[in-house]
RNA sequence: UGGGGAGUCGCCAAGUGGUAAGGCAACGGGUUUUGAUCCCGUCAUCCGUAGGUUCGAUCCCUACCUCCUCAGCCA
């Protein structure tokens, strides 16, 4: 019998722990996601809360959120606030309370002092020049520091006084004492804990030295009694620091590190710091500009947390190196908003036209369903008028071959109205369509005309009924599918210039009143999203463009 | 030219000594008052390359090739 749920996909992690559970290793397992608070959370992460909470849900466990907050210089309140805010918002509940590295300062500070009392680690003075150059090279061994062979008893003093402050900062720290000649440079004497007088977001002022992610991050794991701590494929070289450290120590836990393959996005970056220069010189709004590839960016631009689950699992885990196309979030939300959202009409780029033969208080207006699936979604009216808004893309002087909208003497479908005519083209001096001329059949409403096929139908809005909204269009951020593959090249010099548009379009009156981040499919168009901090129900409509609808003739 | 990883369809990704899952995309057809959705069908004689072991290898062995990664007092 298997424990794999249908829904999940088996990968290299799963099989591990089926096989930890089934020998009776674990008989839970208890992951954790641990992000470090000095940024907003991006797609990348979700993939990781996906797999590790994920994980835990699946095989009856418990996932911490435990933040790695070990280098006060970069880490902010704001960025814990809103990590914890997107993954509830993903759909995900950490066990207990949230953890923090730093609650562990005090034992991390004790099980240091054992690795000292052990002979396994000294106090250092040399500069960061000089250890660079001890380190050594990739095929070169490193050279052992003088201060390698101080006494426990030195060492015991130097590190007490390294935590009163009696040293300035960078001027010495604290190294695990492995092997300087190791092909593995992780393991060439570690820094482990380092001076630094800066304000802690937890502990304030309490320490002057912090400890470095490589000591922290297993002793935490194992602190938390972590069962499979997963992380991305750069830490495989540590994995041996990871395990030296717990080896070392008396804690009788140790957890298993296992490492999976970073998510890559085309036309996107996936670097914090890199998203935090594109907040910094302004060219997005901000780390939710619903152009980055954040979570609370996608959240803003209409993605939803079942889309983007659906992602990661579409994209599974591995160890292979992987760039997805955006193509495939794109489905996730398209699959997941064709289901929940509610159709309705809006014109983007507006052209008018006046049926010619609408007689007031006669020519009939349809109710129309909100979902053609889904009836219990209900229905509103949708009323026609004498002049209305069409898509100016729905018409064309020169119609291609294959043209199904409308064109001069030609005939469409008023999408659940009656089947209209061209009749005549108004231009500008400058011969321009300014305006289009049309009459309808009476005898289309709700049927088909007779003798006759329109295959055609476009969206419409009655003027007198429609509203006006700010509309923003989005394309992707960069123009190159992989930004920031040239080191010398800098990124930004490939940002697209075109990926926000703002128009002022038209919408449905049923639009009027909808909350924040409400989702609506306008039909023929895409899936747009009432934007979460700007609009204003009632008074000031703005909608965010989520994603296009497929379009099967805009390829041809 | 040190260490650690990875190479299976356009993109992800299972799999395993017994003769290549699935998803996305693509393509063909059907339904449709969204050129959407939905439905049906097609889509790797082949698993980086070359040898070897075997009745039989993508899975085992050998060599090679390619890509990623490591020299922060970042995580």
């Amino acid at each position: 019998m298997s424990n794999t749920p249908q829904s999940s996909a088996s990968n290299f992690i799963r099989s591990i722990i089926e096989v930890d559970i089934a020998s009776g290793k674990h008989a839970n397992i208890i992951t954790r996601f641990p992000p470090e608070p000095n940024g907003y959370l991006h797609i990348g992460h979700a993939k990781s809360i996906c797999l590790n909470f994920g994980l835990a849900q699946d095989y009856q466990g418990r996932c911490n959120l435990r933040f790695d907050d070990t280098n006060p210089e970069k880490e902010s309140q704001e960025y814990a606030r809103s990590i914890q805010d997107d993954v509830h918002w993903l759909g995900f509940q950490w066990d207990g309370e949230v953890r923090w590295a730093s609650d562990y300062f005090e034992q991390l500070y004790r099980f240091a002092i054992e690795l000292i009392e052990k002979g396994l680690a000294y106090v250092d003075d040399l500069t960061p020049e000089q250890m660079r150059e001890y380190r050594g090279t990739l095929t070169q061994a490193g050279k052992s520091s003088p201060s390698r062979e101080l006494s426990v008893i030195e060492n015991l003093d130097l590190f007490a006084r390294m935590r009163a402050g009696e040293f300035a900062d960078g001027s010495r720290v604290l190294r695990a004492k492995i092997d300087m000649a190791s092909s593995n440079m992780n393991l060439r004497d570690p820094v482990i804990y380092r001076i630094r007088r800066a304000h802690h977001i937890r502990t304030g002022d309490a320490w002057c030295i912090y400890p470095m992610y490589d000591y922290t991050h297993c002793i935490s794991d194992a602190l938390e009694g972590i069962t499979h701590s997963l992380c991305t494929l750069e830490f495989e070289d540590h994995r041996p620091l990871y395990d030296w450290v717990l080896d070392n120590l008396s804690i009788d836990c140790h957890p298993r590190q296992y490492e999976f393959s970073r998510l890559e996005l085309h036309y996107t970056i996936t670097s914090k710091r890199k998203l935090l220069q594109l907040v910094n010189d302004k060219h997005v709004s901000g780390w939710d500009d619903p152009r980055m590839p954040t979570v609370s960016g996608m959240r803003r631009r209409g993605y939803t947390p079942d889309s983007i689950r659906e992602f990661a699992k579409r994209i599974g885990v591995s160890k292979s190196n992987n760039t997805v196309d955006v193509g495939v979030l794109e489905g996730c939300v398209r699959e997941d908003l064709e289901m929940k959202a509610p159709r309705v009409m809006a014109v983007v780029n507006p052209l008018k036209v006046v049926v010619t033969n609408f007689i007031e208080g006669q020519t009939v207006s349809r109710m129309a369903s909100y979902h053609p699936q889904h009836p219990e979604f209900g229905e509103r009216l949708v009323p026609l008028g004498k002049e209305i808004w069409i898509e100016a893309d729905d018409f064309s002087e020169n119609p291609p071959v294959g043209w199904q909208r409308l064109a001069i003497g030609g005939e469409v479908r008023l999408r659940y109205s009656y089947v209209l005519r061209c009749d005549y083209v108004v231009k500008d001096a400058l011969g321009k369509v300014v305006e289009l001329r049309c009459s309808i059949d009476q005898d289309t409403l709700g049927k088909n005309p007779i003798g006759r096929k329109v295959k055609g139908v476009i969206h419409w809005l009655a003027i007198e009924h429609a509203l006006p909204a700010e509309i923003r269009l989005y394309d992707r951020l960069f123009t190159v599918p992989e930004p920031d593959v040239d080191k010398d090249v800098d990124f930004c010099t490939y940002l697209n210039q075109q990926s926000l548009q703002v128009v002022d379009g038209w919408v449905e009156a049923a639009v009027s009143e909808a909350a924040p981040e409400t989702h609506y499919q306008f039909e023929r168009i895409g899936y747009f999203c009432t934007d979460r901090y700007e609009h204003q129900p009632g008074k000031k409509i703005i909608l965010n463009r989520t994603v296009a609808l497929k379009d099967s003739w805009a390829k041809e």
